[in-house]
DNA sequence: AAAGGCATGTAAGGTGTTACATGATTGT
DNA sequence: ACAATCATGTAACACCTTACATGCCTTT
């Protein structure tokens, strides 16, 4: 049995990237400098070490270029163990914790999911992320409702930013079905 | 001039809370299980090291009981330097990159805002904060178009995320504007 | 007198951040 | 020859996480 560590999101989308197509370290900088992804800085000082623990782990490949200098060139594909990290990672079910500690982790394995999933895989995955969130907005709205009700100490803007998080929950709600629409439509 | 060192959300989040009442260390652990504050785990083996640090900084101030026990209990409350740092945090301006990297910290701060801000204020926040959105809606959709004109390896849930990226900031600034006027219209 | 909640803390380990250092290649 | 870009890495630092350890107090 393999060791069960879990990775970081940065590692699971340095994984994830790798899996779209061979990269040096430099372009995936790159890629996190000029994209949206993930909401990390993502510098050479947090990219470098995970590829090398990533390696180290055997969940990437590297095959050195311009090996005799002392600069040599790393191109990073992904391992056999690497692709079944992925898939195990993408398709585990969407906890409501995990969903509201970490709900960017839960998009990152959705947009490098259609790699691994068929359609009808993709959906049910939105399906379940759609009811998940439809738990956590109940629980919101209760606690909600206990803080309306004994009016605590707490501050009139307090509640506020608590109805942008159920609204923030509302509008993943809606993105889950009507992404799941688009999906089954294309076949 | 003071160290100028900014804190941590979670710092913030303490300091805020115990600005509200005076609070134990404990109290503030149970705040954190039991409510939706920040999405940290927050267990106390974070809290009291960073309770420590603000004591030691001289933003809070702590009232020790139960002095003669080996476990003493201790009340802390904000000091006047604490007061004014948690001022300058709530009122710095919404900067498009850190409500990208950081958009729980800018609602840490609104949610803790009516302790120093007239409602006047809170809308001209509220106000920045939907231009600000825009901004980076604006650089979202530019991103999309780049990704949809040049077929790049970019994959089809890879798109959709980054359109629920979108949705949410778009769910950010119709909010924010919801929101003022609520408050305006309170007076 | 035992249990359970109150209350505080430490230690190990891993990770991200910033800043810095260095070498290789390409274009002008 | 020089600058810019490609390319990799290290070191210091601070923080969070988990797990563990300990003691006080109230209730039964």
């Amino acid at each position: 049995m393999v060791s069960k560590r879990t990775l970081t999101n940065l590692e699971y989308a340095l994984l994830g990237l790798v899996n779209q197509a061979p990269q040096t370290g430099y372009q995936l900088c790159k890629i996190f400098e000029t994209s949206p992804i993930g909401h990390y800085s993502s510098s050479p000082g947090s990219i470098y070490p995970a590829l090398n623990r990533l390696e180290k782990r055997g969940l990437l490949h590297a095959r050195v270029e311009r090996q005799s200098t002392m600069r040599p060139r790393r191109v990073f594909s992904v391992s056999q163990d690497g692709r079944h990290s992925l898939r195990e990672w993408v398709t585990a079910p969407v906890d409501k914790n995990v969903l509201f500690r970490d709900e960017d982790g839960v998009m990152l394995r959705f947009a490098f999911m259609d790699a691994f999933l068929q359609p009808a895989e993709t959906v049910a995955f939105l399906q379940q992320l759609s009811d998940t969130t439809s738990d956590l907005i109940a629980d919101l709205n209760r606690h909600h409702q206990e803080i309306s009700r004994a009016s605590e100490a707490h501050t009139a803007t307090g509640t506020l930013a608590l109805e942008y998080g159920i609204s923030s929950y509302r509008n993943l709600a809606r993105w889950a079905k009507r992404t799941a629409s688009k999906v089954a439509n294309k076949n």
